[in-house]
DNA sequence: GTCGACAATCAACGATTCGTTGATAATAAA
DNA sequence: TTTATTATCAACGAATCGTTGATTGTCGAC
């Protein structure tokens, strides 16, 4: 028996006098509400209407219930209308979490912009180099930067992200331009920790070996090794959201172009597909584009 | 879908943690359980918990949710067991419809013992000889004399109504004592107006044609015929419950003992025979055999 | 009074849903 | 890797749902 649809069928009763009009306006039959009113009747344990079939008077136990019921009904319609709100409209705080040195470069506008267009969103960017459980830290969203093993998440797909190598013209000037990957044996590596090496695996086994020389240097970020190989400290391997920018203004150049891994991409990742809350849907689909095709920062040659 | 079973389980998963802990304690299968959440969230339209298979994470509609559906289960609960007190233990107002004369001579020490058994009873007596509408009326309960047509209510009959035609022995002694219904003709007859006549036919014949002729008094009001009678003034027709108290004393005499109507009976006259409210049922067992068999009204021989 | 109209309920019948069982996918622990 | 645990899916029989037609009881009109 679904107790909401009988306290439903009751109150209805009680209101219009009669179980036939009430199943007028419930849009069913009287068989039928006389029927959930029994069923009531008969899970309470006690008599809620008294009943000739003219007319219709409530026991004493019965106005209680009433009183109770329409109580109780009108909660939880406020509650569904509520979370009906939640879902048709975007708000709430929106929970996301993002690579730091993308985050830094490229979400600021779109953050805004995002803003603008749902006022109602609270956003709280939380910004991680590590793989973040979204369900275990109650994420709504994180952009993740690399080849995504399958799971139980939905990935969407958002940009490609190229990877270049690149180093500034001086470097290149003093120490030669490389053709091929083993000339790199010679020269100077900025070895990000954190690349995700599957990705990059044509000049995977020479970089490698570089870094093992220890010749160069080493860090988790990749701005600033970007920013060091500007300066004129080496080669560096690095996405182009990150190097874009100076090789377009020219204070980088890139290297052994014919040898470009093929492209990682950034993906979005969240829950599930059916059910979303508008919040995350909206994020989605504003995010889903933001950065053109190709993304702006590829847009340097 | 039952939605109040269905949010039950969300709350209990919510709260264990786990899918198949909350069935253990709702005493079902994890599948089951499972079920009832999706189904709630195919209803709401939007996702309540973010779920891999070894941990559960609350959505933020799934959060506000889990609050709402709390308050409402907590107050079903209180509202039903409310109720069953209600059903369990007598109490409320307890509205009884009565003949007027019979409740004045014997309804006051029922009563008085009736809230001394069930203190948490108040009693409406409303008097009135009319065939009130106990559904119309609002009445839990209500007590008739007479044969009762067959209707929709139960009628619990409690008590046997001895009617006698009596006469003081001054009377008598001044106008002889009838021994055949035929010599009623030519005594004075207190007539009771709202007498049931299909009850007593074997003198009805007799008895109307003394009306018609207009000798003696008429009355709406047994007690008053009574007491009249006691004073000489002529025959009556009454029930014992009236007129008991002065035949012991001796006070009135019974006539024509042998053409004595058979006895009708007093009903307890109620709605429905199931789901009765207790302080109904309570007050139905109470009369029954309250009065004694024979009543005591009737012990004057 | 008798008849007709209306209201609630009962009975019975498909169609649907419910709840169980076994299997599957995914993840954490060993 | 393997094992164990967890949620979900699929499918089947059983129970329930909601409809239809008939029944009972009550009111109003002639």
């Amino acid at each position: 028996m679904d107790r909401i649809e009988a306290m439903r069928a009751f109150i209805h009763v009680v209101q219009e006098g009669t179980f036939t009009r009430a199943a007028e306006r419930l849009d069913t039959s009287p068989q039928l509400v006389s029927k959930y009113v029994s069923q009531l009747e008969q899970h309470l344990g006690l008599r809620l209407l008294n009943r000739t079939t003219r007319r219709i008077h409530l026991t004493e136990a019965g106005n209680r219930y009433y009183q109770g019921a329409q109580q109780v009904l009108t909660d939880i319609d406020d509650m569904e209308s509520q979370l009906g709100d939640l879902h048709t409209r975007a708000q709430g705080v929106l929970r996301i979490s993002a690579p730091v040195s993308f985050a830094m470069h490229h979400l600021p506008p779109l953050l805004s912009a995002f803003q603008k267009a749902h006022p109602a969103v609270t956003i709280d960017l939380q910004l991680n180099d590590r793989k973040v459980d979204i369900v275990e830290e109650g994420f709504d969203v994180a952009l993740r930067i690399g080849h995504l093993k399958s799971s139980s998440l939905i990935a969407k797909r958002i940009a490609p992200i190229r990877v270049v190598l690149c180093a500034s013209p001086d470097y290149l000037k003093q120490h030669g331009t490389p053709t091929t990957p083993e000339d790199l044996i010679d020269h100077h590596y900025l070895h990000y920790t954190y690349m995700d090496m599957d990705s990059i695996k044509p000049i995977q086994k020479t970089l490698l070996s570089i870094g093992h020389d220890n010749r160069g240097i080493v860090s988790n970020n990749g701005d600033v090794l970007v920013a060091t190989a500007m300066e004129g400290a080496g080669i560096v391997l690095q996405p182009t959201f990150i190097s874009g920018a100076a090789i377009r203004e020219g204070k980088l150049r890139i290297i052994l172009r014919e040898y470009e891994p093929e492209p990682i991409a950034l993906y979005a990742v969240y829950a599930h597909r059916q059910l979303l809350a508008s919040k995350v849907r909206s994020f989605i689909d504003f995010i889903d584009g933001f950065f053109g095709d190709p993304p702006y920062w590829d847009r340097f040659e």
